[in-house]
DNA sequence: GGTATATTTAGATGATTGGCTAATTATCTT
DNA sequence: AAGATAATTAGCCAATCATCTAAATATACC
């Protein structure tokens, strides 16, 4: 799980609701997108941004793909967020290549 | 505290270590400045996002600003973060009036 | 095979972002 | 008051991002 993509990937609102819909149990693609406002493609943009963090998987069945939160995405991204505040001198950069 | 702000102020890595920086302690602007590669300026802009986001605040000191962590955030940020993954019914924007 | 349905990929576009330099503001020192 | 130092604001630009429509892919059903 790469760090930046991860905190990139909840940037945006429309991503973090797909993660809550989905901490509430597997869903398709239509089943999401029916909630919301913007175009199946754009729905599609933001399912690739939350599989690049490995925050979401996807897998076929049948003409549609089922969607579901990564187990351990949990755990792994509030260890990341905790980083960012830890005042361990320890853990100055955990392995973040910043800029 | 803004919800989209502060995902969004977290979403860069300059700013994460920034706001690391801090969690050990007050920063002038000009220390802090001193461990990155860039402008003064762009330093000046990520303070500003994190200062709008409130996680960090800024006092004048003769010539210097000291910079420091807004003492809540880790808290808040932590509720924010969490109720992305909440299992329970609630929508975004739960709001910060718990203590 | 042919058509409908579900979803993704490709490519374009406008908005936002993060960086820069130059100019400005605020403060301190002499 | 003039000059030095610390930091911000202003304005510009290239890269990234979220969105769209159109086209492509995958599967199901007749």
């Amino acid at each position: 799980m790469a760090i930046d993509e991860v905190f990139k990937a909840m940037a945006d609102p429309t991503r973090r609701r797909i993660l809550r819909m989905l901490s509430k149990g597997e869903l398709t693609a239509g089943q999401m997108a029916l909630e919301f406002d913007i175009s199946g493609p754009s729905m599609s943009h933001h399912f690739n941004v939350l599989k690049h963090a490995d925050m979401i998987r996807g897998r076929r069945d049948g003409q549609q793909i089922i969607y579901s939160l990564n187990t351990t995405v949990v755990q792994d991204a509030m260890t990341l967020f905790l980083d960012v505040f830890a005042k361990d001198e320890t853990q100055e950069a955990p392995h973040e290549d910043s800029n």
